[in-house]
This record gives structure tokens, sequence and C-alpha cells, in this order.
DNA sequence: TGTACATCAGTGAACGCGCGTTCACTGATGTAC
DNA sequence: TGTACATCAGTGAACGCGCGTTCACTGATGTAC
């Protein structure tokens, strides 16, 4: 089989592109549960039955949002060279920060993951899977930490679920409508800050 | 109008109250947005059609089911001789107990109007109308705790999100399908004293 | 207390809407010779 | 290089399933006299 010019290849995987990027959208303005394929085809511009020709249905679809988002997750997480030393407040605040952008970032594909998994339990497996290395990561953090003369709140590996799940949580209050209602604007600096703060105390590190 | 002997609405009240109760285990068997009526009704014993003489349709059911939470949560909350000073460690924890055992009393419901939340607006309101109390509540705890000398790791409002959002999201990640695969079960004692000790050192306490 | 009629909770088969998914068709790109 | 045929992304109308909701009916409870 030879390859042709492959221009109609390449025209398939823009159209797979675009339908991605559309859902995206249509997830954020309508929710993953309440966004219909048609709603994806039409944000897209294309018709509904194209769809099809892609993805085997909109779990599918998901599927290949969190495969994107977890590459580009490896790749950013790489880059990053940090501190491993929980008993210095940066450290903590790299990590902290990390995460917060990561939730910013990618908040549509990761609340319509949350949304999935309330009624799919292969999501909700997949959403489990996908926190705990974080989990773990911390833990080992917090086991040096210990080590290093903090006196954490409990067994590390519960204090590292209290770390790992405050940030998410923390960053959905603040994104959703909540912010109005509080009457108040948050920064990513100062919800760093205040986070940073919050769990460096927390886990019994002493500021300078 | 002459009140007779009240026996057949007695019937349908406790018909009522049994459909309720069939809907909070169907919930809890299969999640609020995959429970059909008919779910509900086969749980009850009764049939389809009979859900409609007390229900418009499953969110009216879960209002009626967030209203019986709200009035026996005032109940125990009056009930509650809670101290006020958040620089007391043990002022910290009564409050963390309480909003610990209220959420694994009610989680059910709970999680329905988190479900119920994400798929309609008017229940994303309810949900936030329903936390923002005990967010002020907390926030102005917080407030007097920095003016008894406690240092807060930022603006008392801001501080307050991070300590009402972390506790029903650490019970979540706890009582959801997570501890098995962290290979470790929380006891109540346990989660409360570490989440006693990560909020009151976050906040600026300083254990005896 | 008894009889005739009215009310109403509960039943379950049937209806119909919404939406996911299919499929015959189109036209453009690719391949064979 | 040109012609005939093959492939395949994309189209959109139509199909059909699932499930919420309705409604004619039943039988038990309540009311009138």
């Amino acid at each position: 089989m030879v390859v042709g010019t492959g221009s109609r290849r390449q025209q398939a995987a823009q159209t797979e592109v675009d339908l991605k990027a559309a859902a995206v959208r249509a997830f954020a303005r309508l929710g993953y549960l309440n966004a219909k394929i048609t709603d994806i085809t039409a944000e897209a511009g294309r018709a509904a039955g194209s769809f099809y020709t892609h993805f085997a249905n909109k779990e599918a679809l998901l599927e290949a949002l969190l495969t994107d988002l977890l590459a580009e997750g490896d790749r950013s997480a790489v880059d990053e060279r940090h501190s491993d030393d929980f008993s210095d407040r940066d450290a903590v605040k790299q990590h902290i920060a990390l995460y917060w952008h990561f939730y910013r970032q990618h908040h549509t594909v990761l609340d319509a993951l949350q949304q999935a998994a309330t009624v799919d339990a292969a999501f909700a497996a997949r959403a489990r899977a996908l926190v705990e290395p974080d989990i773990r990561h911390i833990a080992a953090h917090l086991v040096h930490a210990r080590e290093a003369g903090l006196r954490l709140p409990g067994d590390p590996l519960v204090v590292a679920t209290a770390f790992t799940t405050l940030v998410p949580a923390f960053s959905a209050m603040w994104q959703s409508g909540a912010a109005p209602a509080l009457g108040r604007e948050l920064s990513d600096d100062e919800a760093i800050e205040t986070l940073t703060g919050f769990v460096y105390s927390g886990i019994g590190g002493v500021s300078a």
C-alpha cells in the first residue's frame, strides 16, 4: 500500500482536531453531561453523522481528550525543575502552583471527567487512577519532610490526600459561580499564596 | 369540610415517606442521575404512576429531600453547644467533627445535589446557597481568631473557603472507592484528628 | 346502623419526545493502467 | 498526461430505543342522608 499525498488524511485529522476543540467549548458552555452530540458537531460546523467517523461515542471522545491532556501533562511536568524538600516552603509553593495552573488550564476536561465519573463506573476508576500517583508522590515528599523534622498532623498518606484534595476543590470553588456570591475575585497569586501558607503550616512547617 | 378519620391521608403520607426512603436507597446504589423513576418506585414496591401522585418529577423529590435534610440540620446544629474561639484547638475540632458527621450521614443526598448541580443551573445555585452561610460563619470565627493573635495565611474569607472546601472533598475522597486503591481504611477519629491538626496549624494555631 | 354515591391513592399499559446512531448518498481525492 | 474506477470523509434525513409522563381504570376509604 503506497501512501498518497495525504491531503485526504490530513483533512480528516484536522476535522478530528476541530471536533475535539469544539467539544471542549461545548462542554465549557453546557457541561459534559448536557452536551449532545449535535451540540458538538454544530459547534464544529459539521453534520451530526460526521462525529462517528472519528469517535465511537461521547465517552470515546472524552477518552481522547484525556489522552491529549496526559501527554501534555507529562511534558510540562518533566520541564518543571521542582524541589522535593517539603520542609522548604518554596518546594510546597512550587507544587501548589503547578497543580493550580494545571487545574485552571484544564478545568473543562477535568470537570468533564468528574461528571462522567458520576454516571459511569469506568470513568470513576479512571479519575481515581489519575489522582493516585499524585497522592503517592506527595506522600513520599511528606515522609522525607517528617524525617527532616516536620511534625505532620497524621499519617503521610492521609495528609497527602488532604493536600491533593484541597487544591482542586478550592480551585473549583473559585472558578464556579461562587466568587460573585462571595463578592470577591481571587487572583492566581493570592490563591497560591494563601494555599501555600495554609498547607505549609498545616503540615508543620514554620515560616522563617 | 370535615376531616375524616385520616387513615387515607396517613396512608398517602406513608407512601410519600416510603418513596423518599426508596429514592435515597436508589441514589446510593445507582447515583442520582442514573436512577430512573421506575428504579425508585420499584425500590419502594409501587407502580410507576404512583410516583406522580406525590412528586412532579425527580427534581421535586430531591427538593423535598433537601428540605428534610435542612430541617434536621437546623435541629442538630442548635443542639450543639459549640465554642467560637478558633485560637482554641478544641473549637476547631468541634466544627470539623460536626461537618464530618454531617457529610457522612447525609452523603447520599448531598452527592445527589452535587450531581443535580452539574446538569441543572437551579440546583447549582441551590448548592452554593447551602454552603455560603457556612463560609461566612467560619470566616467570622477566623476574624476573631486573628484578633486573638493567630496569623492567618490570607484573607479570612479566602481561608474560610479553604476550610469549608477541604472537609467535604476529603470526606468524598475516603468514602468513594478510593480507600481500597490506597490500601487503607480511615476511621472517623483518625479523619477528624488529622483534619483538625492540619487545619488548626494551617490557620496559624500552635499546639500546646 | 345501613345504603348509595363520591373521592382519591394507587395501578400499569401505552404514548410520545429527545437524542444517539445508522445508512444511502455525494463529491472530492487517490490509484491503476 | 489522461481516463476509468475505487476509496473514503462528510452529509443529513430517518430510525428506533429508553424513559418520563399520562390516563382510564380499580378498589378501598370517606360522606350524606
